[in-house]
DNA sequence: GTATATGCAAAGGTTTTGCACAGCC
DNA sequence: GGCTGTGCAAAACCTTTGCATATAC
């Protein structure tokens, strides 16, 4: 908790030093997020961000998440169900997601280091594998596929 | 052209035989994506749809491309713009698309096999790289963000 | 003739935008 | 006080759906 808070404290001093307000709405949308483990909605979001406080309105939230991607604190990502945000450090994950039971999984560093790789290999292109999700069938469905 | 005809043909015989009816609207909707090189989006295909038989509705154009897909026919993938539908035999074709000059390239066959067999590595994952691109920096973005 | 497909219009959901007002610095 | 941020409302998209009509078989 009291990393945390640290934590959005960091995050309130790199957007007053881009010269950005400290409105009581983005203090309660940056501490949403940085309280979220993984990736969520802006809908999710803004449902979270008015529990805590409401009448923000939705707007405000997409135009904080905007600013906060450009400021370099979040970034997003589209798995099947749309567009996620998460904070860049929680980056890495790189989501393998079941298209048929919807499980999810993440790879480990290694795993996509070595993904990366061999992309790489392809013209030197640099793959960000973290923006998109990877779709497919996990183990359990495979079976009941193959069967 | 030739060719291409007889492959609308084959489409309308797979769908005649579930039962399906052959309106002028869904010949001209499987023409025109038969025609279509790699992939396109609902949207654009109903506007090139309609040069060819103009008040064709797009309504109808969604119900055909969903019905397609039931069929094993089109699948659909997920890129930076939206989802964009193509022929199954043109899957294989995984997306790179550069997030900062919007290059789009594929990998081929073997180097997404190559892809596949490490990410079934873990836990025995069944990859379908086709569905999502795979965002990133091509070789020339990469050298301007370097220097 | 009958079941299915289409067009139309409306609704649904998400995201963006213009604008007047509020409030941070 | 001035400029930025917010709420509100509307618009912009994209996609889905209900329903009456048209039409393929």
């Amino acid at each position: 908790m009291i990393a945390r808070d640290a934590y959005v404290d960091d995050v309130i001093e790199i957007l007053r030093r881009r010269g950005l307000r400290m409105t009581p709405q983005r203090r309660a949308i940056v501490a949403e997020i940085m309280r979220t483990q993984g990736h969520i909605s802006p809908t999710a979001l803004t449902r979270k961000v008015q529990e805590a406080m409401p009448g923000v309105n939705a707007s405000t939230v997409y135009r904080t998440l905007a600013l906060l991607e450009e400021a370099g604190i979040l970034a997003h990502a589209h798995l099947e169900s749309g567009a996620e945000y998460h904070r860049v450090e929680e980056a890495g994950h790189v989501h393998l997601s079941c298209s048929r039971c919807g499980a999810e999984d993440d790879l480990s560093l290694e795993e996509a280091a070595a993904l990366s790789q061999l992309i790489e290999q392809h013209r030197g292109f640099l793959p960000d594998l973290t923006h998109f999700a990877i779709s497919g069938l996990c183990a359990d469905c495979r079976r009941h596929v193959e069967a």
